[in-house]
DNA sequence: ACATTTTTGATAGTATTACTATTATACATA
DNA sequence: TATGTATAATAGTAATACTATCAAAAATGT
């Protein structure tokens, strides 16, 4: 991949910019270990400052509170799979081929091969994004937040796979649900795999990442080329 | 439905049954209604307590700390749910027709017609665990908490359903991923059409819980029938 | 090189949260 | 009537989630 990769997010949820100081770089690397380690709920400013030599007070400069760095670090996420979705699909004529390699992508964020390219180590970023993104939308703020541009990039790769999808077949009355449920399926699945392994066929054992690539363009590519009457579903029969 | 309905469940998240007394059915009843106010994070047994015109060492009598609560809640309505879904399908030959059933019931289970049978109002309800579920699991005592069968209804509906998929077609290999896939996708998607519209078809101006319906209905019969060779799906073409 | 601005560290302090402990009283039951 | 159980009232603690102040250090402009 890129060797001087440099993702910029498309909203404010820092009150300085992590990336333009050592300080910052130190919050957002550090804070991505430590959520790993003691899960969002256990991880505090003050804990993090103690763990990088700095102080509470100097944390809460870059980011208003723990909730909007979760924010950044997620939107940091979807905006560099953004990246790698397009990087990866860049030459690929056939829209079927395309939208299976981005699957491919989704799927296998968490086997990044060239990982650390910037300060942020994208292999554990992606296990805390995995255990975490839902509590970034699921709170009373979410509507003041969404006009705040906070989920935008998590918007934009949405948009630009259901695009994939209504190039396959342009009558396909879902591409958003279809993709938004395949993005949040591809970490539940994977998820469930270690967690709570009797709700899912991906086995956390092997090569959960290749299963989760199988069901996902199973299930996709069943959907886009179903050809079955839509009102056939709904009839008796 | 049933006139008197008693959900028992498979494990304690609770330290006091709160069904046996007139304060637990307190806290049970006007949690729900907090938590679909104020949202999980700025839900606090305090607030709760003086709602109720309660203590918060009362409360704490019953359960350890909300986080429990909330598990309690989630599990009832899952609990509910399979109950629900096992009542509207139990004639049903037809194991279509049969699967069919099962997903306008979770599809619509906020729609219920005879709520409040018992203290608990399951259409506020659905509300809070739309919005609140994923916590339920997402922490990091999630396999302690799994060893201790906290989350036995939502695998046990699971595997219900996942059953009906295999009554369909034997040979699907994915019935517990589709269904897990689902049952989340049955929440995100009506939570996704009222905060973050973009990512969705479904709108929730009309009836997004039919959209939602013809949605997974789609979905989960396309891949069900999908006939195409499973390895076509990986090839070049 | 010097003055200025910005950034950080050190320290202190507050309100709220998430509990635990103790005791007295009301209430139900045997 | 005695006895146990549930609740309310009160108090208190440790941790969390901040905010404020000030001085030292670092970066920046000229």
């Amino acid at each position: 991949m890129s060797t001087n990769l440099y993702i910029s997010l498309s909203h404010k949820s820092y009150l300085r910019e992590p990336d333009s100081t050592e300080l910052g770089r130190k919050i957002i690397s550090e804070s991505i270990n430590m959520m790993d380690a003691l899960g969002f709920e256990q991880f505090t400013f003050k804990k993090l400052a103690a763990a990088i030599g700095s102080t509470e007070a100097s944390i809460y400069r870059y980011f208003e509170n723990k909730h909007k760095l979760l924010v950044y670090l997620v939107s940091w996420y979807w905006a560099w799979l953004h990246f790698t979705v397009t990087f990866q699909t860049h030459n690929i004529q056939n829209p079927r081929q395309r939208l299976r390699r981005a699957i491919e992508v989704l799927a296998k964020a968490g086997l990044d091969d060239d990982p650390n390219v910037s300060h942020i180590d994208e292999r554990i970023l992606y296990r805390v994004v995995v255990a975490e993104s839902a509590k970034v939308y699921h709170t009373k703020e979410v509507d003041a937040e969404n006009k705040d541009g906070y989920f935008l990039e998590f918007k934009r790769l949405c948009r630009h796979l259901a695009q994939m999808v209504l190039d396959i077949n342009p009558a396909y009355p879902y591409p958003h649900a279809l993709i938004s449920t395949a993005m949040e399926a591809a970490h539940q699945q994977m998820y469930f795999a270690r967690h709570l392994p009797s709700l899912t066929e991906v086995k956390d054992a092997k090569h959960p990442e290749e299963e989760t690539t199988f069901f996902l363009k199973h299930l996709l590519f069943s959907a886009i080329d179903c050809t079955q009457k839509q009102s056939k579903l709904y009839e008796h029969e």
